[in-house]
DNA sequence: CAGTGAGCGAGCTTCCGCTTGACTT
């Protein structure tokens, strides 16, 4: 018969604690809510806002362990974590599990410490209802906005889409930001770089113009005077500046820094960091907070004045300034900071380095840096040249941690760190080297990436760090956003160069403006964002959140009745939903007429269908129906022209005969294609489907056939399932359906593989760890 | 990475926030 049952949200957590608390107590895991409102059905009454909750399925099991381990104990200890969240979990569990107040008692603890544990135990208290109503206010309010929403789109846009308090504005910065760059205007200048000799020892003193020209005749009208001015110093700056450590780590930032630093995915990140909490490598990774236990500072102290000495060692504490923070848990650390590695995967190892740098670096010292100006005084005019240099005094923290920040404008500035002026003296007379004027491009504001979407949706208090990765893969699996890579724009830039009394010019062409993993709309995402927005622009509203959070906050408080609330929000949200439900749109949303078609003289229109964007000529009322074609994935229903969208039904065509079969072109999910006798050929790039010539298409297919008679190396007579086959990368190894890569040396001589051979590399492949990923490189200039 | 290839016709889809396995590939 057991004394006490402990019920914590998270399994690795309770293994820890049953381990302090001894035997007397029992502690089991909730594995988060243990109830819901019914997963389909809207299990809300409207007229008082009555919650109609179930145990999902996949509880259930879980739910009668935990009732038969309640009734076998004396006392139940709910020890949920201590936020909004938290108190409705134990709410739930002692309502399913029918506890009475008697026995049951309520703690929390923000460190899993022995200490703080037996202090919670000895501190226990009621739940508070207030707090689990704001939380059930919190649930209600979102399953009303996503399940009202939600048929609006299906029904005015296409099936299966969503909308919510938090996808639909995080897709909302994504289609704004993107229009932000379609109407960004590049603007030029040119930029004025100096090369000095100074004294005897002709040492260079770089220095730049602290004003720039707008065109080409400015810049070369002044370097024309240059030839013949004069340089002086005229003023010498030295001051001090200090640096100071990044707080430890929240989910939103370690996500942001395995972005910068290790090019992970946000969802990459939290698997990883998943497995390093499961083995006890560090603390909770979902947290907003950025505090430290006391055990953890204590710990950074000591390794910090074994590793670089005491000098080193700055105890700080850090205070969140997020929005909405609730810090139930600690920061991201490392569960013992005396162990600076770790054995496990490559991405395990390079993500707990990560972990370890930036807690440590948290709790060292300032970084001393001295920077120096020098302004060069040009004669006759008021511009000046300005040299900065910039050494550190003392490293401090910069000794095992530099923090990494979004796309820094201007890349092509020379970083002052640890650049060193020359020694010079105030009056001293420079002569020119060199002086440049280079042609510069503004560059439109940056697209969102996983981790930069992170970081604003965090600012704007919208989400909380376990629904920061799942909404992300939501906005690209609705297909309102894709991730890709943006090609930058070539643009020859002038340079004008000045060397002694020579002035020449040189052209170069280069590539700006390159973006790789940025965060891109789709049309049906602009669609839905626009409709969204026109309809119910208070929920699209970037402080809707925000200022839902305050009344969450005051009903927390005692301060108003959670079903006050609702009822508040649900007289304004209602008749908006029936007005749009209502609301003869006369024609689709989105859509757009391109024009009437020649041939047929019928109206030619783009739009979202029930696949995706698609053309449609005719109306439904035609007699004739509509024909329509799916639009190709680089053409956006908001700038396709109308010839663009004619060409489109060119396909699929009938060019010719091939052995008896017609041969057509067409175009599907894959591209355009040659189709002949049930067999299908890619079309390549370089050949135009509308203009391919029949003897073209023979001549692919004929390819694909002998490439599939080549496609067989070897097969063995010990399994069916085993065969070395020829692929587009050469030869591989196919095994039950997987493919393995050939070791080196084994291409040569694939067909003379023996059946051992091939299990060898199997089973070498399977024990392989996880692929790593190439690490990217930051310090490569362009 | 390893080879793929369309077009509704009924019924279904959907939210956010807590937590991990148990499934298939």
């Amino acid at each position: 018969m057991q004394k006490n049952l402990v019920i914590v949200e998270s399994p690795a957590k309770a293994k820890t604690i049953e381990k302090f608390l001894g035997e007397d107590y029992k502690v089991l895991s909730s594995y988060g809510h243990i109830r819901d409102l019914k997963k389909k059905e809207f299990s809300i009454d409207t007229a008082d806002f009555t919650p109609e909750y179930e145990i999902p399925a996949e509880k259930v099991k879980l739910v009668n362990e935990l009732k038969s381990q309640a009734q076998k104990a004396e006392t139940v200890w709910l020890a949920s974590d201590e936020d909004r969240e938290g108190e409705a979990i134990s709410w739930h569990l002692s309502e399913v599990l029918g506890l009475t107040p008697e026995n049951t008692k309520r703690i929390v603890f923000h460190e899993i410490t022995k200490p703080a544990i037996l202090k919670a135990i000895e501190t226990p208290r009621k739940i508070d209802l207030n707090l689990v109503n704001a939380q059930q206010a919190r649930r209600v309010l979102d399953r009303i906005v996503g399940f009202k929403l939600s048929p609006i789109l299906w029904k005015k846009v296409k099936p299966a889409l969503s909308a919510g308090r938090v996808q639909s504005v995080a897709v909302r910065l994504i289609v704004e930001r993107e229009r932000e760059i379609q109407q960004f205007k590049s603007e030029e200048s040119y930029k004025v770089t100096a090369i000095f000799y100074a004294g005897e020892d002709k040492n260079e003193i770089k220095a730049e113009l602290n004003r720039r020209f707008k065109t080409e005749e400015e810049a070369r009208m002044f370097l024309e005077y240059c030839k013949t001015a004069q340089f002086r110093i005229e003023d010498i700056a030295t001051k001090p500046q200090k640096r100071t450590p990044a707080a430890p780590f929240t989910t939103s930032t370690l996500q942001q820094e395995a972005a910068h630093k290790l090019g992970f995915t946000v969802a990459q990140t939290m698997m990883v960091a998943q497995k390093l909490y499961e083995s006890g490598k560090i603390t909770y990774m979902r947290t907003d907070s950025v505090n430290l236990s006391a055990l953890c500072l204590n710990a950074c102290k000591e390794a910090i004045k074994e590793m670089t000495g005491e000098r080193y060692v700055k105890i700080r504490q850090y205070h969140t300034k997020t929005k909405g923070a609730q810090e139930a848990h600690e920061a991201i650390r490392p569960t013992y900071m005396n162990q600076q590695e770790i054995e496990g995967t490559s991405q395990e190892r390079r993500l707990y380095d990560l972990i370890w740098k930036r807690t440590i670096a948290s709790q060292m010292a300032d970084a001393e840096l001295e920077k120096t100006v020098a302004t060069i005084n040009i004669s006759g005019q008021d511009a000046v040249f300005v040299s900065t240099g910039e050494v550190i005094k003392f490293d401090g923290f910069l000794k095992v941690y530099h923090e990494t920040f979004d796309d820094e404008p201007d890349t092509d500035n020379e970083s002052d760190a640890g650049r060193l002026l020359p020694p010079m003296s105030v009056g001293q007379q420079l002569t020119g080297k060199e002086i440049q004027a280079i042609q510069r491009f503004t560059q439109h504001p940056p697209r969102y990436n996983e981790a930069s979407l992170v970081k604003k949706l965090e600012e704007l208090g919208i989400g909380r760090p376990s629904t920061y990765a799942p909404t992300i893969s939501t906005i690209q699996q609705r297909e309102y956003v894709t991730k890709a890579d943006k090609p930058g724009e070539e643009k020859e830039m002038q340079t004008l160069v000045l060397k002694g009394n020579k002035l020449t010019k040189k052209t170069k062409k280069t590539v700006v403006g390159t973006e790789r993993g940025k965060l891109i709309p789709t049309d049906i995402g602009t669609v839905v964002n626009d409709f969204l927005l026109q309809y119910f622009p208070e929920i699209m509203d970037y402080n809707f959140t925000a200022e839902v959070e305050k009344k969450f906050d005051d009903i927390a408080e005692g301060k108003t009745m959670w079903k006050n609330v609702m009822q508040d929000f649900y007289k304004d949200f209602e008749p908006m939903v029936e007005k749009t439900l209502k609301e003869k749109t006369g024609h689709k949303v989105g859509e757009r007429i391109l024009g009437t078609d020649p041939a047929s003289g019928k109206t030619v229109s783009v739009k979202i269908g029930r696949f995706g964007p698609v053309v449609q000529v005719g109306t439904v009322e035609d007699e004739e129906k509509p024909k329509f074609a799916q639009i190709r994935k680089d053409q956006s229903i908001e700038t396709i022209t109308l010839e663009e969208a004619l060409e489109l039904f060119k396909l699929p065509r009938t060019i010719g005969t091939f052995e008896g079969d017609n041969v057509v072109i067409g175009t599907g999910r894959f591209g355009p294609y040659v189709l002949n006798n049930k067999q299908y050929v890619s079309i390549p790039s370089d050949l135009d489907p509308l203009t391919i010539s029949l003897e073209e298409a023979t001549r692919l297919i004929l390819n694909k056939r002998q490439e599939q008679e080549e496609r067989h190396l070897k097969s063995f007579t010990e399994t069916p399932d085993l065969e070395v086959l020829n692929g587009r990368y050469g030869p591989y190894i196919s095994y039950k359906g997987k493919n393995y890569r050939l070791p080196k040396g084994y291409a040569e001589k694939a067909r003379e593989l023996t059946y051992e051979e091939c299990m060898a590399v199997i089973t070498e492949e399977k024990d392989k760890p996880a692929k790593t990923t190439r690490k990217r490189n930051y310090s490569a200039k362009k």
